[in-house]
DNA sequence: TGTAAAAAGGATAAAAACATCCTTTATTGA
DNA sequence: TCAATAAAGGATGTTTTTATCCTTTTTACA
């Protein structure tokens, strides 16, 4: 479903989000938080705040963060930032030529499916998700 | 969503499926076909005859075809054999300990989401893809 | 019985994804 | 101003996926 990369760069906006405002976390802290190898990490949070999905400032003290801003950002722009938009609207079997107009055999299910899909990832709001996560306890 | 292999077996699959019963293809033929590289759809058949999905005899005349038991598979057990079962299964954002237990922030919506998909993808079957391909002239 | 056809199986190569390391730039505070 | 900190950027290495090639096995048929 989705890479690793964006698994990843789900997992360290929901933390960020989850952070006090005004705090923030270096990758190192990030990684360890997530379990994940650290250098490949700051490369992906580098491409969101790049994006500006997240924001970040060098220096000691420094690191990254949510703005109010990102924090109202959704899941599907993170995912459209680092796995692209395939997901959402390439062919499922890989069709170049697959459209409305000439249709593959799965077209009118995945189109209907991914519509849901869409739907939901475009209303899983950053700060919601932060709410529920300090609300329920989840993990990351 | 799907790897390569997947897509390509899909849809090596479907075209199998709307053959004259008692027609085989062999590599070559349905690789040109679908427009997709000869040996790396011969693993992927081969891959799908070991799991008895599709039917091959060797030799001259031989080729690839699905059997009646073959053309009520659905597109669930196609994935299955050739990506595996995380789809479906897997925690979304691929943490180890995630369950109904210790939900990831994703797991509910997920789950959700994953009902309908396994639904749909156990409930098409083959052999009624293969009816709308025709009736339809739907591309592969 | 021998030859050709076609899948099965194994070994290898290329590309992409995943991961690490090192240097540069920006910022802080002594 | 200088040293330390932390992100940004670039180069490189590893693993997995994608793709190719060659040999072996099975089968049909002349």
């Amino acid at each position: 479903m989705f890479s690793k990369s964006c698994k990843y760069g789900i997992r360290a906006v929901l933390f960020l989000a989850s952070l006090e405002t005004g705090i923030r976390a270096g990758v190192k802290e990030i990684a360890t938080e997530l379990n994940v190898p650290a250098p490949f990490l700051a490369k992906i949070l580098q491409q969101l705040a790049k994006a500006g999905l997240i924001s970040s400032v060098k220096g000691p003290g420094g690191g990254f963060y949510l703005s109010p801003e990102n924090a109202d950002s959704n899941l599907s722009e993170i995912i459209n930032c680092i796995d692209g938009p395939d997901l959402l609207h390439a062919c499922v079997l890989g069709l170049p030529a697959c459209s409305h107009k000439h249709p593959c055999p799965l077209h009118v299910q995945a189109n209907a499916f991914r519509q849901g899909l869409k739907f939901q990832l475009e209303h899983q709001i950053i700060k919601d998700l932060a709410l529920s996560i300090k609300k329920e306890h989840l993990n990351l």
